[in-house]
RNA sequence: UCCUCGAUAGCUCAAUGGCAGAGCAACCGGCUGUUAACCGGUAGGUUACUGGUUCGAGUCCAGUUCGAGGAGCCA
């Protein structure tokens, strides 16, 4: 019989056996103190030397960090005892090891970023990763929880695609037979397809964009979810929108409290995430964004800061605008020049469209984009042409204007950061369990 | 693609143009409450690569490679 470290508080006093591996180890003279880790939870084993044999005390010395083993000891409450969740701690009768490691390459001080990217296969098994993965495995699982208990269907979209929904220079090319595919940069012309046979649908799962960007937020695969619903404006979408995001964030609060403490971070700088959250608009968030120019004495920060109407925000902007709330961020009404063809312009002002990305606070940025699609086929195909799509690629997305088109709204949320803004890391790298960018695609 | 910074022991980093160093990890020893323990000892080097300047280069110069941060683009 095994038992989980994270069920040890339901043994105090009882002899257990632990299945696990040498997390780190030190000791005192006669006493030795282990830290095992199981994949649940991290436990500290402690070996007294007139408890046990002579060979075992020897073993326990010199064992070496991440050595699979069996432990079996009587589990005792001491608030000394470190650990995660600690508090918790075994007096150990007996020991199995059955796999000595080899000298293994992260030890217990600080590492560069290229070697523990090199060691990622080895990486993951450090506290500080495990918790965020652990945070990342809830946020999906929320995601899924909420939209299938909102009457949404999951409808896998293809990840081999014939064309580009949004430009071509972003795509990753493959080889398919005689011909070229491109990995799917999103799902979202398919969702748009499935709505008018499930109503309400999403897609989970890999994005790939072919970006030469090197930065802290982006990687060259990650997840994305992306919904979709018919009879849905934009209005209706941003509700949909801040009660997802709402309910991931409350359930990560409530299921990875050990994990965001591990991590260092603050639970009141989530607890406030209820609906509504704030919204603004691109002309607002413009004359906000010049005013903070205007007031920054900061030279470097005013260049970042220039903005004109018209531009598409960068990420000093986006970052400068979060700072002003402590929830996520609405802001609507983008130009329709900087965005994807297929959003629906305001009527009478057809140079604003309507989208709307929601920025996650302290500087985060963007974690959601999305918009309200154009219904009709006519408009379509002009804004098709006007950017010189090729339009027999999209014929069957025109057709489904033709045959009981509907207003329609979808967005994608990016789940790494998302993942990086509640667990408050600095880098979407260490949201994904083997991160690809630029650079790396090893191991 | 552009800008800035960097590469020295397994890891993290020092070293005014003048003998290649420390901490951690490893190995040996000491210690009955460690939290990245502490104390003593041992071992560990093609200073990213190529070329140049110099009596002498880890250090200065040029080029190359790799990496980090940022910009643009995006979730």
């Amino acid at each position: 019989m095994v038992t989980r470290i994270t069920e040890l508080s339901e043994h105090i006093g009882e002899s257990v056996t632990l299945q696990g591996w040498l997390y780190a180890r030190t000791d005192k003279g006669k006493l030795v103190f282990m830290q095992v880790r199981d994949g649940t939870g991290i436990a500290q084993c402690v070996i007294f030397k007139r408890d046990v044999d002579e060979a075992t005390f020897e073993t326990a010395l010199r064992l070496p960090q991440e050595s699979s083993l069996t432990v079996t000891g009587i589990v005792r409450a001491d608030q000394r005892a470190p650990g995660v969740p600690g508090g918790y701690e075994l007096s150990v009768q007996s020991l199995q090891v059955i796999q000595k490691a080899e000298e293994y390459p992260i030890g217990p001080k600080e590492h560069g970023v290229e070697f523990l990217m090199d060691n990622r296969h080895l990486w993951i098994r450090s506290s500080r990763q495990w918790a965020i993965l652990h945070v990342r495995a809830t946020v999906m699982r929320a995601i899924r929880a909420w939209l299938d208990r909102n009457g949404y269907i999951e409808v896998s979209t293809p990840i081999l695609t014939p064309a580009a929904a949004e430009g071509t220079t972003n795509l990753f090319e493959v080889g398919y037979f005689d011909d070229r595919a491109y990995l799917a940069q999103t799902g979202q012309l398919y969702n748009e397809a499935d709505i008018f046979a499930f109503s309400r649908v999403y897609c989970f799962g890999p994005t790939f964009r072919a970006e030469k960007s090197k930065t802290r937020r982006h990687l060259t695969e990650f997840w994305m979810v992306e919904p979709e619903v018919a009879f849905c404006t934009l209005e209706q979408l941003l509700e949909v929108e801040e009660q997802l995001v709402s309910y991931i964030v409350q359930t990560a609060l409530k299921e990875n409290a050990s994990e965001l403490k591990l991590l260092g971070r603050d639970p009141a700088k989530l607890a406030n995430m209820a609906p509504p959250f704030p919204r603004i608009t691109y002309d607002d968030a413009v004359a906000k964004l010049k005013e903070l120019q205007a007031a920054s004495s900061d030279a470097e920060q005013k260049q970042l800061l220039d903005i004109t109407w018209g531009m598409d925000f960068g990420a000093p902007h986006e970052s400068a605008l979060t700072q002003l709330y402590d929830k996520p961020v609405f802001v609507t009404g983008f130009p329709s020049a900087v965005k994807a063809f297929y959003m629906e312009p305001y009527p009478g002002r057809p140079e604003v469209c309507k989208s709307a990305d929601l920025l996650a606070p302290e500087g985060y940025g963007e974690i959601i984009g999305g918009s309200e699609r154009i219904s009709d086929p006519d408009l379509l195909l002009k804004r098709i042409h006007d950017q010189n799509l090729p339009e027999a690629a999209y014929k069957w997305y025109i057709e489904l204007r033709q045959y009981g088109s509907v207003p329609h709204s979808g967005f994608g949320m990016g789940v790494e950061r998302t993942v990086a803004w509640i667990c408050g890391i600095e880098h979407v790298r260490e949201a994904s369990p083997f991160p690809r960018l630029l650079n790396r695609l090893y191991p």
